[in-house]
DNA sequence: TGACTTTCGGACCATGAGTCCAGATTTACG
DNA sequence: CGTAAATCTGGACTCATGGTCCGAAAGTCA
């Protein structure tokens, strides 16, 4: 059911035009069925998310490759956000119905890359000012609303140079010290 | 007529709540007039917004107070910013229509502000690596989607804190040479 | 088989953006 | 002025879409 609704968004131009109903005509079922599994167009929305995002999670969280506990907090965080990039872009009709419906900061599922995000950013960090670790994690988050990244596609930068600039940010989020950052404005 | 929409808007609770209809009926205008005057909710709410950011263009452009030439290019960029902050907050419900909608990032406004930073940016970097400026500019302003403010207010994040986070993130790239980086990231 | 419960599906409702045209208003002209 | 043409106005109407609801179908048990 939840495959029907996937193969539809992701052949739609647009995630507006993918309707419950065509939804609904898709799984063969009626809008009441489909509404009584999901409560509403959001929780649809959601629960295909769940599903994708459950990859993501499961190789964050048992820690392999770019994630074991040896590499460096810098190295995992670019990793992670690299892996959510690619996987905005592999599902960006979904992501960009999910964007720009309301609550998507409120969602588990945005939390959660929040938390991981942010617990990164604090290993790699000493003690930051207040509010620092937050701010960072959500901006970098900010950073991959697909709606930004197609924009930027479309304006010459390729893929490449997103991924080495964001890199690059997560350095300066994260590499820098406190007293490197002092001395610097300090000129 | 402009200054009817906008009362409505700082009223409501959520933009959504401000319908065509109730726009119209607060212009005591028939819905037709308002149609053909604007074309489309987006061409109200640009229109809305234009008025709204003229102040603001007009202060940046005139070169005064934090905008003289002399004022380092990372403090101008830190000023601007901010302006954006305290104005965006000022008018968030607006602010969180046009945000909600598609196409934004394609208005001649956000397009301004873009051209604004980026060139901030540039003057105060070297020559940073293709892409870059542009990355950063972009991810500057997506700093300050209104509805990620509003989330790190409610989370307790004082204004004051993300204010000072956004004037760290701004030296930082800004205000960091492309040696520095390099010695950094070697580390 | 027959009474009772659960589930299904699509007709139906509510809402809000955008259209349209009959009438009002203004302009043009003799 | 008076009248005809041109323009403008407002709100009734269409249309699309998320969400509800109820009669029917299917399942269950004795």
């Amino acid at each position: 059911m939840l495959e029907a609704a996937d193969t539809l968004f992701a052949q739609a131009d647009g995630p507006e035009r993918v309707t419950m109903d065509a939804i609904a005509a898709a799984c063969s079922v009626g809008k009441g069925t489909l509404f009584r599994a999901f409560g509403s167009r959001a929780g649809l929305l959601d629960a295909l998310w769940a599903t994708k995002i459950d990859a993501l999670r499961a190789s964050v969280e048992s820690g392999v490759a770019p994630f074991r506990q040896e590499t460096l907090p810098q190295q995992r965080l670019a990793a992670f956000l690299d892996l959510i990039l690619t996987f905005k872009l592999d599902n960006r009709h979904l992501i960009r119905a999910l964007e720009f419906g309301p609550g998507i900061l409120q969602s588990p599922h945005y939390r959660w890359m929040l938390g991981v995000t942010a617990g990164f950013i604090e290993e790699g960090m000493g003690s930051p000012p207040e509010g620092v670790v937050l701010y960072n994690a959500h901006t970098l988050l900010a950073a991959l609303h697909i709606d930004l990244i197609e924009d930027m596609l479309a304006n010459g930068l390729s893929l490449d140079t997103i991924r080495e600039a964001q890199a690059r940010r997560v350095y300066m989020a994260v590499g820098i010290t406190e007293s490197d950052y002092k001395t610097l404005v300090r000129t």
